[in-house]
DNA sequence: CTGAAAGCGCTTACAG
DNA sequence: CTGAAAGCGCTTACAG
């Protein structure tokens, strides 16, 4: 592959001059610059980013780290995040953590060795050691969706709260009073506030959240299904459970489906995270929203914003309820979603 | 942050010595190694990966231009990918085309700067400059899924001729004589393949597939609820609908539940690529499924096996039909998924 | 407007 | 077993 030195005699001039019209230096002459682009268009030249990057100390790279590919939400927040990240000219490299504080671990650690300009997560874990040391290194991060708390970075998010509200009226007046929750990983704070909040709302219709209305997930498919099948084994099983995400909801389907049981008859079911395929499914399921591709330009603008140097605030953003069937007909609230 | 020359002084050690122990050289007194240990824990010492591969000549990491990211087809895909890499000891930086040319160029060109040590590609087109370029810059590459005619790399994918002859068959046998195909981008082999495939197997059945009934697709949702609506403004619509990929199977729907129309009944519809929630849209889909996970894993095996100087070649597997019930009530073929 | 030179943070022959 | 030095491919003051 051709460097900027080939170029350089290619064209007749110095590598400064090269490097000069490649940067858009405006004290080129403007024949210079054509027999330099020339030359650079014969021969191919693709400059070596890796070399700037180790001279400018910038590598104009953002590292994402999600906590799940596998789940539509962060898919469609990755992509968000790729979108804005690209039309403010950075580029984004993205780690899976797959939920598994280690993994996310690794993929910190490998990112700040990059040296990427900003790390954006959505932590699997209450705080590890490689988080605390980027946060240490100062490298400019922002949190988004999930935060941990004592670390001070910006943290770009829905509020639940309201929407969470609304699910347990909904649910209310359509007749249930069993409600049960399939929570998320204690260690992150979606996992926690999404229950919360359901058992604020709960306690505001005077209804109880006993623990073994509570399942233990982890956000993947698995744990969902598991919990679902705890739930029917109970003396007197909940007449509605609400997936605090949409893998979860998949896995209360899985194991709902494999027992010959119909929602909402033998159980009314609601997810966090609303995805395309709600609509669709038998029957379409009433989700909880989130502006997710807001989430994730506003999570850029304001990493971009620490990495070139302007100050940057956390922002809160609402959810919202799309009532469809899967709690009980009730079509006055039917909505469709885009 | 602290570098590796600050390692070395507080170590007291040149900081050949340093980079010695970081890399595991052999020669290293036992007691030396441990003094730089501690310097690198009391430091919190990161090596500089950028400085590194610009003298090393390579990154360890490998590139990977997907289709869309927001097909679950290539979310699974890509995150096989990601495992295999890791187990191999490489990153993969992601870039996501959005079924664009002009954004999987833009990515390819991005990667070949940043001196990636092998590329992935699921190709959006028929060859564009970059790509031809970077096959000329030999920079080690292999397709998967899709590939592109006349630049010799490997290629690994799925054949999905057996599955969709076992498609056209279940459609048969379920009395649909109208069969048409929403296709995908006729510059995509996977976009002409399957169509192709579909001729052929119709043809064996002696059944047409008049240009009426062929849907100028894109892969993406809107593009197969638009094809779908052709189908039903059609004087005779068809009878069944077959989606060569999962999101235009989702606008089908999507276009068939605006119009209040009911699957089987009024419309059959199948999908290529299988994704957990057609086990739970009303009715469940039948779709024929890529061993998508093994894709991943053999192209990065021969990915990597190019990039360390081993020879590799193309890997052909092959897709299987998963009949629900989406083309009619035919239970003795009822599967799941999983 | 352009060139010569230093330097980014590492790795690796080459000596010793 | 360890150090001094060159060099990876660029960018950018500093001169002129």
């Amino acid at each position: 592959m051709a460097g900027i030195k080939d170029v350089a005699s290619h064209a007749g001039v110095s590598v400064a001059t090269v490097s000069r019209v490649l940067n858009g230096h405006p004290t080129v002459r403007p024949a210079t610059r054509a027999l330099v682009l020339s030359a650079v268009a014969e021969l191919g030249y693709r400059p070596n980013a890796v070399a700037r990057s180790l001279r400018t100390h910038q590598t104009r790279t953002l590292g994402l780290v999600i906590s799940d590919v596998l789940n539509p939400f962060f898919t469609e927040l990755a992509r968000a995040v790729e979108d804005a990240a690209r039309s403010r000219g950075y580029s984004v490299v993205i780690g899976n953590a797959d939920e598994r504080p280690d993994l996310q671990d690794h993929y910190v650690r490998t990112l700040l060795e990059h040296r990427i300009d900003g790390l954006l997560v959505s932590p699997t874990d209450g705080g590890s050691a490689p988080m605390l040391e980027s946060a240490r290194a100062s490298v400019p991060m922002v949190f988004v969706d999930r935060w941990i708390a004592g670390i001070d970075v910006p943290v770009v998010h829905a509020d639940g709260h309201g929407a969470v509200r609304d699910l347990v009226a909904h649910l209310h007046a359509l007749g249930h009073r069993r409600l049960a929750v399939i929570a998320g990983p204690e260690t992150t704070t979606t996992g926690n506030e999404r229950v919360a909040a359901f058992r604020a709302a709960l306690a505001a219709h005077g209804l109880p959240l006993p623990d073994a209305y509570i399942g233990k997930g982890d956000f993947q498919t698995e744990s969902g299904r598991r919990a679902t099948a705890a739930f029917l084994e109970l003396p007197e099983p909940p007449e509605a459970v609400f997936a605090t995400d949409n893998l979860m909801a998949l896995g209360a389907m899985d194991e709902l489906r494999a027992r010959g049981l119909r929602v909402p008859d033998d159980m009314a079911l609601a997810a966090f995270d609303d995805i395309p395929w709600f609509l669709h499914t038998d029957p379409p399921i009433t989700a909880i929203a989130q502006p997710t591709t807001e989430l994730g330009h506003r999570a850029v603008h304001a990493l971009t914003d620490l990495v070139e140097g302007r100050d940057a605030g956390s922002v809160t953003l609402s959810a919202r309820l799309i009532a469809r069937r899967s709690c009980g007909e009730d079509e006055r609230n039917e909505g469709n979603r885009r």
